[in-house]
RNA sequence: GGGCGAUUAGCUCAGCUGGUUAGAGCGCCACGUUGACAUCGUGGAGGUCGGUGGUUCGAGUCCACUAUCGCCCA
């Protein structure tokens, strides 16, 4: 074995051993039910980030673990076609070679796509190999596979019969740039400063003589509105949508406007008459006090609108440019159409004020672009009783949220879902399985059925995460009733990121309860998201990006995966500091160096479980430490709170195995053969314990390891002799020690006294002190421990003297008070009398507070009276374990 | 406007069911002997847990209010 641990050859080649071995694959043998998790599949374009990173880390951890528990495992990998992110990447291409989809037509345009994804589709899942991901390629899924867009017609068909999807004419979401209309989800609001306009519309005279009746000149000759007496000024942020208004409204009892209402206004531009109304919706706050409305353009409007019959005028084409609709602003887009209008207004005398203004913009989160509420015909899924269902299911327990806070999150969103439109003007997607006959009839067959002969597809296809919400059960072959099908679903945790849960995990589940009448998963685990060292979110502006692959490069993937595993809690955010990760990379090259060690003491291929008996203090004391951490690390695990678990297998590997058992085995193995043989046993006992334990978080490292450390020289491995198929270890209670523990605690802190006290006193690391222990009842006890004693804390052996009790102290010395232990090493020359006495006096001051403090403690009636018996007892312990201290250190002074 | 989270050592974070003197890594100071490891070892300094009030025998941990930062929804 090399001196230090290097990652690169050992990460490439156990990968593919293992894959090749299968060992991926659910084991059919096993002993216990399935645990099943699909991925949470990510886009087909994506490259590999530290939020793919970390839900690789931790499904691996789920997974490896409950497979080394004995369950058949299945983690079923595969990507997302992502409509609109894969199509306009080919679209781009398209354009560098001065083409475009359009001109290509939609079969190229598709046999295209087919070829980028067969291309460089493949590359987030050899990303995931590098993250040593262990699931079952061979069950590798694609959401426009044939089985799927099976699932997909098939789901769409089902909802469709029973009413639950429906085509109609809505006010959606546009994305001009991308020529689609995308869900609400898909839109992200910006706080904008902008400028909002008041514009006076002209309001139509009386029918008493001399009212004005309306313009006499035409728009843009600057004599638009003369004659006219009466107006009525209204504030927009979009003045372009003039041309779509179809009434001004008010608020109700505002008594500024009570005269106008019922009359009419003559719109701007165009002529046309409109009412002007009272609404709720109009707040008298805002603006002038007036709004126009524009029913096709605007939400709020869309609803106003509906409550009082206005016409829906759209004034726009797919491509934002201004329709026919518009008059003379036909083929403007829409913001030069704004300017224009400006313009035209102000020449009118119309545009009364600019005002600059904030307010919330909608952004497409693909397109970048302003989105356009745009009204057209699209396919809508009703999602009330869909909701309803996965609503249910959570409140009824049937599906658990962890961290339990997020069910909130869940609820609402639930609880005030809107209709989900579904229609892609796309053409990379699963196109919608709907027929239309020459008269215009729609028919929807099903998967299995032929289209009539003659009728003509829908041209549009289905929202990307439509297939994504089949995912759990699609995968596995779903509607068929596959064997997958039978064994592995319902799946057991979805996980993924917290802030997936509407575009994931509530589609599955309302998708999963209506299709499949059971919840897709039983558990949802939702991991919180990466941001750089000081909070801030990950982005190319900033330049505080993490690469995993570059991370995984320098410094290992168990390195990457244990900081992302260990540097948090669940569902927390967490701030990704690169010195962690270092650390854990450390962290690999101390496991690699105790392994070295170990080895070296012969105990390559030791049987586990050798009769452990007769074992010493240490032996028993780090048996006892390594059991209860397999009984802390299974009972984190179950509840999800991986972090802890594998702090504390660091903490214990690190901290008590390195850098004590370590140091023991080596005074240990200097005994007699029997001795050894034991302490051999031990070392190999826990460390390989420890390697199966910590395998699921750093895999590779503890692999390369164990193999080391389990090969039998001269003995051929059998085929599955690999960590990954070893049993998890799961503590035995039987071998937790408190005594042990107990005692070497106070072994262990009479080394750390020594040593500090030789540092204080800067004695040369070569030289051996002498050293005087009166013990009291713990003399026996230490006396057992004098050579671990001895080296560890460089005294030497042949002065280092552990009684019961001295006649006389040493003079000379510095002074260890330990409870009711005392030392003494004589530093002839080197003690410092005064600031011996100082540090004892400072000891005492603080032996005299603890004291005090618990004798209040127990003085105190509702203490005694309320607190549980143990926790009163254990103080009346403590107490008395003081006062001993106290006296001891008193009648240390007091012979100074 | 509604909801959620965070606030603990210089930095990044733990602290699980309220129960001894609040922990780790990094950084800092001092020293480096040892045939696993300088990607290391030994020892040390450093915080009263954002603030206020409350519940309790007992609060970093529970409750209320509050401040600051962040996120989600509308």
């Amino acid at each position: 074995m090399a001196k230090a641990y290097e990652h690169q050859p050992v990460e490439q080649s156990l990968y593919a051993w293992w894959e090749r071995s299968g060992f991926f694959a659910p084991r059919a043998d096993a002993a216990k039910p399935p645990f099943v998790i699909s991925i949470p599949p990510p886009n087909v374009t994506g490259e590999l980030h530290l939020g793919h990173a970390m839900f690789v880390t931790i499904e691996d951890l789920m997974i490896r673990w409950r497979r080394m528990q004995g369950f058949q495992t299945l983690w079923v990998p595969g990507t997302d076609h992502a409509g609109i992110a894969t199509q306009s990447l080919v679209e781009k291409l398209l354009r560098s070679e001065g083409s475009s989809r359009e001109a290509v037509g939609r079969e190229e345009f598709l046999r295209r796509t087919w070829e980028w994804k067969e291309k460089y589709g493949g590359q987030i899942q050899n990303q995931m190999r590098r993250l040593g991901a262990s699931c079952d390629w061979a069950r590798e899924r694609f959401t426009l596979d044939a089985g799927l867009s099976r699932s997909v017609h098939t789901a769409f068909k089902r909802l469709y019969d029973d009413g639950l999807i429906a085509k109609g004419t809505y006010l959606v979401n546009w994305s001009p740039n991308l020529q689609t209309a995308v869900s609400d989800l898909e839109v992200e609001y910006e706080t904008r400063n902008v400028s909002i306009w008041y514009v006076r519309y002209p309001v139509v005279g009386n029918q008493e003589p001399g009212g004005w009746a309306g313009p006499r000149y035409a728009w843009g000759s600057g004599r638009w509105a003369e004659g006219a007496t009466e107006w009525i000024t209204v504030a927009t942020t979009r003045p372009e949508t003039i041309l779509g208004d179809t009434a001004v409204a008010t608020a109700p009892g505002d008594a500024r406007f009570a005269a106008l209402l019922g009359r009419s206004v003559v719109l701007p531009a165009l002529g046309r008459h409109i009412p002007i109304i009272a609404d709720e919706y109009v707040d008298k706050e805002f603006g002038s006090g007036a709004v126009k409305i524009t029913p096709a353009h605007d939400k709020n409007d869309y609803e106003v609108g509906k409550r009082h019959g206005l016409p829906q005028i759209n004034i726009l084409n797919k491509d934002a440019t201004v329709n026919a609709a518009g008059g003379s602003y036909q083929g403007l887009e829409r913001f030069a159409a704004r300017k224009a209008m400006i313009a035209d207004l102000e020449k009118e005398g119309l545009l009364v004020k600019t005002a600059p203004h904030t307010m919330s913009v909608g952004i497409s989160q693909r397109g970048g672009e302003v989105i356009e509420p745009l009204l057209s015909e699209q396919w809508f899924v009703k999602m009330r009783p869909l909701a309803d269902l996965a609503l249910a299911a959570v409140r009824e327990g049937r599906t658990k949220i962890v961290p339990e806070r997020f069910e909130k999150v869940y609820y609402h969103w639930l609880e005030n879902i809107e209709d989900w439109c579904i229609s892609r003007q796309l053409w990379w997607g699963h196109r919608i399985p709907v027929w239309y006959l020459p008269d215009g009839t729609m028919v929807v067959p099903g998967p299995d059925e032929t289209p009539p002969a003659g009728a003509r597809q829908d041209p549009d296809v289905l929202d990307t995460w439509f297939s994504s919400g089949l995912w759990p059960f699609s995968t596995l072959g779903w509607p068929d009733q596959t064997p997958d099908l039978n064994t592995f679903y319902p799946t057991s945790v979805m996980e993924t990121g917290y802030d997936i849960i509407f575009f994931w995990v509530a589609r599955m589940m309302m998708l999963g309860c209506y299709l499949t009448d059971t919840a897709p998963f039983h558990t949802i685990y939702l991991h919180g998201l990466v941001r750089d060292e000081h909070g801030r979110k990950m982005s190319k502006s900033y330049g505080n990006v993490v690469n995993p692959l570059v991370v995984m490069d320098a410094q290992g993937t168990d390195a990457l995966r244990f900081t992302l595993a260990t540097s948090g809690t669940p569902g927390q955010d967490l701030n990704l500091n690169p010195q962690r990760i270092e650390s854990a990379r450390n962290f690999a090259n101390k496991i690699w160096n105790i392994t070295r060690f170990v080895i070296s003491k012969g105990v390559r291929g030791l049987e586990p479980g050798t009769a452990l008996q007769n074992l010493t203090l240490a032996d028993r004391w780090i048996m006892s430490r390594f059991h209860r951490l397999c009984l802390d690390v299974n009972r984190l695990m179950e509840s999800y709170n991986f972090g802890e678990a594998g702090r504390q297998m660091q903490d214990f590997l690190w901290g008590e195995f390195a850098d004590w058992y370590v140091e023991i085995a080596k005074v240990q193995l200097e005994g007699d053969a029997q001795r050894q043989q034991l302490t051999r046993a031990v070392l190999y006992t826990v460390l390989e314990g420890s390697l199966r334990l910590l395998h699921p978080y750093i895999p590779f490292v503890t692999e390369e390891v164990w193999q080391y450390l389990t090969r039998v020289e001269g003995v051929e491995p059998g085929p599955q002799h690999s960590l990954m198929l070893a049993t998890y270890p799961t503590g035995d209670e039987a071998f937790i020690d408190a005594q042990a523990e107990a005692d070497w605690s106070l072994t262990q802190e009479l080394i750390v006294a020594v040593r500090n006290i030789r540092n204080e006193y800067k004695v040369e690391p070569s030289r051996w002190v002498a050293a005087t222990v009166a013990a009291g009842e713990r003399a026996g006890m230490l006396r057992d421990q004098a050579a671990l004693i001895a080296r560890l804390g460089r005294v030497d052996a042949a002065k280092l003297e552990i009684v019961e009790a001295l006649d006389t102290k040493p003079g000379q010395s510095a002074a260890i008070v330990i409870g009711t232990v005392e030392a003494y090493l004589p530093l002839a020359g080197l003690i410092d009398l005064a600031a011996e006495r100082a540090r004892m006096a400072k000891d005492l001051e603080q032996a005299e507070a603890d004291v005090a403090r618990r004798e209040a403690k127990l003085a105190n009636e509702g203490f005694v009276g309320k607190a549980p018996a143990n926790v009163v007892q254990r103080e009346r312990a403590s107490l008395d374990a003081a006062r001993a201290a106290l006296a001891t250190l008193r009648g240390r002074l007091a012979e100074r």
